[in-house]
Formats: structure tokens, C-alpha cells, sequence
DNA sequence: GTCATATTTAACCAAAAGGTTGACGATTGG
DNA sequence: CCAATCGTCAACCTTTTGGTTAAATATGAC
């Protein structure tokens, strides 16, 4: 599986890894703090992480002992273009998308802090 | 994998399921005329098909001996409608989402379109 | 009726996915 | 330095996925 598309998708076919995105939405958060809602070991939310990482739906940091998570909304566009081509539906405005964060939830759309 | 969003994605995870989309698109087929491009047993075709079906990405009809096989786009409209969102359990950013969906995407905000 | 065509089902297999626990390396704080 | 915290890695397990082949079912053609 290293085709981007398949990479993707596959990584939005799990719940836990769309709840995981869902959170990030909101905010940038510690890999401890995106397990913390989740009745599942850290171990098990670190692995969902590396792939959404190798998928590049986000990014990870780390800064002393926490690595940071940080939704990349731009890792949808490829999946995004793909679902266009059947016609009927809109592609993905991501760049409005992040205009959108960045006025809407000032703290999710921080550049650098 | 009963979820809605987690059987589409997952059906479009696979690069053979693609494909056959996109055969779909241009014109309806059937199973046998399907499968020929693939070098794969009719069989595994059969499967992926069974598969595309339950997550409402196609349909099939069988009218005598053949099964005919039809894309259904309006499958793809829950998966396309959570990438927009990136996540639907917001309640404080919906009212803003929906004004964004309004202003920049026009088209996708239209209730009977 | 019999044979060919279209498709699914069953049994099987290897590999991947998603989870566990426990040990480990890196970093921070007292 | 020592202990606690953060996160990953390794080994392991079970279930699912994606494929195979062979047999079965259903329909059409002659």
C-alpha cells in the first residue's frame, strides 16, 4: 500500500482515525492527549498516528518529550481530485477551507505559535 | 465494518475497486466485461463487486444471465460531505462551517441539489 | 434435453490490519 | 542522580482482506 490514494483512503476506512482528525480539527494536540478519549492503549493510538502520518493527513513534532500533531488538511486533495472525477460533487476547497480555520478557530490554524 | 463512511472509504482504499469505477463511469457493464482488463480470477472481480455494492458505490441488475453493473455517485455524497467538514461533531463551528459551505462552494450547500 | 455462458459460493491460503502487553530510549523535574 | 513521563518498538495474537481453484447455480441457445 504506497500509492498515496490507497494510503488515503485506507486511513479514513477507521473510525478511530477519523475521530483522531475530527479532534485535531480543534486544536494541535500531544500524542498522550489524542489517546487520552479513546478506550484503547497508547501503543495501539501511536500506530494509528505513524499512519495518518505516512498518509499525510498530519504532521507530527516533537518539542522536549511531547510530539505534537498537527492536522495537514492538504493530504486530502488527492483523494479529494480523485472523488471529482465522478462528476457530481464539488472538489474540497481546501484553500478556502484554511482561510475558514484561520478566522473561524483562530488556534487550529496557528502557524507557528 | 457496518459504518457507512468506514465501508465507502474502505472501498475505495483498493486500487482494483478504483479502476472498476472508473470503468463504470464512461457506461454500465457487466460482471464478465468487468473483469477483463484485470489479471485476476473472475471470481476476485465478483468479490470486489459484492463489495462495491454494500457501500452503495454501485448497483447491480441482473436481467437474464448477465449482471449489469451500475456506478450510483450519490454513494460517494457522505464520504465527499465529511471531507468537507473534516469531522462533523462541532456543533459550535457548524453555523460557521455552513456559511463557509454557502459562500465558497456554492453548489454543495444546496439542500434539493 | 443438453451444452455453453454468466456469475456466485465454498474452501482454502498468505498477508495485512488492529489490537495487546512489556521493555526500552529520551526527556524533564525534584 | 533518580524517578516519573512521553512515546515507540518488539513480539505476539486474532480477525479481516484479497486472492486462488473447483464446484454449484441460473439462464440462454440449439
Amino acid at each position: 500500500m504506497t500509492d498515496t490514494l490507497d494510503m488515503v483512503f485506507a486511513a479514513l476506512a477507521d473510525p478511530t482515525r477519523r475521530a483522531i482528525l475530527s479532534m485535531l480539527l480543534e486544536d494541535d494536540m500531544a500524542v498522550t492527549d489524542v489517546a487520552e478519549p479513546f478506550e484503547m492503549s497508547l501503543a495501539a493510538i501511536s500506530k494509528h498516528l505513524t499512519l495518518l502520518t505516512r498518509a499525510g493527513l498530519i504532521s507530527q513534532e516533537k518539542r522536549g518529550r511531547v510530539k505534537w500533531c498537527k492536522l495537514e488538511p492538504d493530504g486530502l486533495r488527492a483523494a479529494s481530485v480523485w472523488m471529482q472525477g465522478f462528476g457530481q460533487f464539488e472538489p474540497v476547497n481546501l484553500d478556502a477551507f484554511e482561510r475558514f480555520l484561520a478566522t473561524e478557530i483562530p488556534d487550529a490554524a496557528r502557524d507557528d505559535g
